[in-house]
DNA sequence: TTCAAATAGTGACAAATGTCACAAGCCTCC
DNA sequence: GGAGGCTTGTGACATTTGTCACTATTTGAA
């Protein structure tokens, strides 16, 4: 028990480090916010939520590595993120509009996250007003990256987006399969396996 | 003179009304707000801001067509948005952290706008704390939009991505020439002009 | 350890797309 | 009305990528 507890504040320590990066809180404010929070540990293999499921939740990722996939008609899984230490992940649409999920959160390794509900986002909003200033701040960051991501399907052919990916990510290179980095490239296994001989 | 105030008055009326779809004003916070932004005019070909250019603005679009271009280091240019009547568009990243362009703002057609500096949008997001939830809404549907669109890179083929896009923008299709649309779909012209003749 | 499943590499061929070149049609401005 | 510019369509060919089939290697579980 004395475990869980020394488990649970190191979480909720790098929780509040994370936000402090954007807005200062006062240790009331941060013991509110928290409230909010569960933590949840995952297995390697094991899907967060999968397309057609609810999605009440957004997942702050304590460790680990989840991919969020969207399948298409022929089944095929197509990678839009990765998410890692230090990341939000949640289908944003499903998890704002309650809707039904049009993707799924798949765990690549075995992984630890808080998750807060849309009520407790809500909440926090209302009651520490700056915290919407945060969630603003991590919105637009988001965006951001998917223009860049959108800009590098029209720019450039698969090979340039390899070594881009190579160049930015060569942490995550190591932790990740080639065929689910051709997936996240938007190229077939066997196309990524030329790339990257023929450089 | 007279005719000046009446087209800013209905251009203000258009922002409120937009606004207030998300979250409810009073006078007094509307007239606080409208005080931020200024009215300008665009003529087709114009650019709003080039790539390299300070981006001091966001602009919320009253009429017209614009769209948010990035040229890469071959001089092509790729679109990465439309924006139209009630749309909000910037260089987000240049804008929010007060650096250069990567990307410009291009008129398709004459456009008018209202213009929002950083200074104002923050003075607006101080003082009436529920902006903060207006903004926090248009970045998310911006995120999802930009997730969509990642997808649909990744899962389907140009065919089927010049199939969406008369399917789901039949009203853009009439306003906009084969070359931009084409650059819209990350296609070079010549095969957006063979997919639209195969059906 | 052993066997099955997952992962990765590769060759052959087909399909999709880009590039280059040219011509036809349309619009605008003088 | 004509000249020039912009847009569009199209053919020929090269390149890229996908698909299929097969094999080798690695991983994981019994």
């Amino acid at each position: 028990m004395a475990r869980y507890f020394t488990t649970k504040n190191i979480s909720l320590d790098i929780l509040r480090r994370h936000i402090e990066r954007i807005v200062t809180l006062t240790d009331e404010e941060f013991s509110l916010i928290s409230s909010h929070f569960t933590a949840q540990q995952f297995q390697k293999k094991q899907f967060v939520f999968r397309p057609q499921e609810r999605v009440p939740f957004v997942y702050f990722i304590l460790s680990g590595l989840t991919v969020l996939v969207h399948l298409d008609d022929n089944g095929q899984e197509h990678i839009l993120s990765f998410a890692m230490e230090d990341w939000w992940e949640t289908d944003l649409g499903a998890f704002l509009h309650q809707r039904h999920a049009t993707m799924g959160l798949y765990c690549l390794e075995d992984t630890a996250m808080l998750k807060l509900s849309l009520d407790g986002y809500n909440t926090i909003c209302s009651r520490v007003p700056k915290m919407e200033r945060f969630f603003l701040a991590k919105a637009n960051g988001g965006h951001i990256a998917s223009q860049q991501r959108i800009l590098s399907f029209q720019m450039v052919d698969a090979k340039l987006r390899y070594q881009w990916f190579l160049e930015r990510y060569p942490f995550l290179v190591q932790r990740i399969s080639k065929t689910v980095l051709a997936s996240y490239l938007g190229v077939s296994r066997e196309t990524l396996s030329r790339l990257s001989r023929s450089r």
